[in-house]
DNA sequence: GACTGTGAATCTATTCACAGCG
DNA sequence: CGCTGTGAATAGATTCACAGTC
């Protein structure tokens, strides 16, 4: 037990499918609905319905025969699986252009996470208010992350300064780090760190769309059915 | 040949890991080293050595014994392959938090990425100019679009929008869509959506967070050595 | 000696095939 | 039937072990 790609008894693959599923339940409660397959799951999805089943199997929801899961399990299965059914505080440590879209972006609290505190190197930030929230001067965050004793941080600096800050916050007590800077962190192994590379996405999509070029497109521009 | 794991002839996971190579291979140049072994790539990487050079053999690098890779050679060849060496044009839809964000970084045209215009359905964003670009009403995006001829569009519409915006880029000849906004998108095969889900990332995280806490952390907060 | 390059082995994830149940 | 649940098979990714080269 306790493999390197399971967290705790879930495979990494199960709980990075967790949020669409999860997004589609609570969209069928709010409409009402009570119970749904693992097949009309996946088709809603893109997946297969053995997946679907396997997956819920991991996080111990079991459905029932004929009808399927009942939709209002599979919710708080979920998000207790998660810890998205409390919310759990973040710092964001860097507001430039993504820190600030995220302290901007409201859909958080649905995902378990509250931003209670924004640092800045930049003197002239300090003081503004941006997304709801103040921003305070870098040499706050050692005393604001002892008072507040916050779980996590999000990391949204330059590049240059990621792992100095990185490390800083990781002497304050932060368990987990959400590292949206590009570089990778060396940091000790108690301190959880999730690497969120918007360039990955970008690389897979460009070299798609390359090798495509290459082979020459098929289909011309234009023509999709209505 | 041609799988479906395989983007052209290069497997999908390899695809993912070309970024931080690329990232370190361009700082290498800046710095004028010029040769470097799998070994230290992988050190700086956290990669086993051995899988640095499968990956590279995938992308048609090959290596000298005793000295390693040409950094140089490195850097042409990755940007080759995903096609990051010149800019491929984008139009962005959806000019809210994040679409802000993004037409404020800089960083894209590193990643071969221009956007050339932006679109939003709220009328008072019309004229207005964010990052550069000046934002467009969303009933010019068709005719945009056939004169610019752009192959790719970054989706940062509400959830609610998703696949109907999506479709009209579709109609409008759009090869590939970024696709930002969490909604699986229903499009002919033709179009290529590669779905940049930043919910995954968090779910991952606080999973992690989850575990630990459950079985309890065995080291207590702030002891990090220096 | 210090590297690269690669077939074989192992490990992981997905899919198949089908048993079981209401 | 129309579903779930699961052992077995397959596909895919990583790691091992070692041959080859400068």
């Amino acid at each position: 037990m306790a493999y390197g790609y399971m967290i705790g008894s879930i495979p990494i693959t199960t709980v990075q499918r967790l949020p669409s599923y999860l997004r589609v339940a609570r969209e069928m409660r709010r409409q009402g609905r009570e119970v749904v397959s693992s097949n009309r799951l996946g088709e809603l999805l893109g997946l297969e319905a053995v997946q679907v089943r396997k997956d819920f199997g991991f996080i111990g929801i079991t459905g029932l025969p004929k009808s399927g899961y009942q939709v209002e399990e599979l919710v708080l299965a979920m998000e207790h699986c998660l810890c998205w059914n409390r919310v759990r505080d973040a710092v964001l440590v860097g507001v430039g252009h993504l820190g600030t879209a995220l302290l901007g972006y409201r859909g958080f609290s649905a995902h378990g996470l509250g931003i209670c505190a924004a640092f800045d190197i930049d003197p002239a930030l300090a003081g503004k208010v941006v997304g709801g929230i103040t921003v305070s001067p870098m040499d706050d965050l050692e005393p604001a992350l002892r008072r507040l004793e916050v779980p996590m941080a999000i990391l949204t600096v330059a590049p240059e300064a990621a792992q100095e800050v990185a490390l800083r916050l990781a002497r304050a007590g932060i368990e987990g780090i959400w590292n949206f800077t590009g570089c990778p962190l060396n940091l000790p192994p108690q301190v959880i760190v999730q690497d969120q590379d918007i360039a990955i996405g970008l690389a897979v999509l460009s070299a798609k769309l390359s090798a495509r070029d290459r082979q020459g497109a098929a289909i011309p521009r234009g023509d999709v059915p209505d």
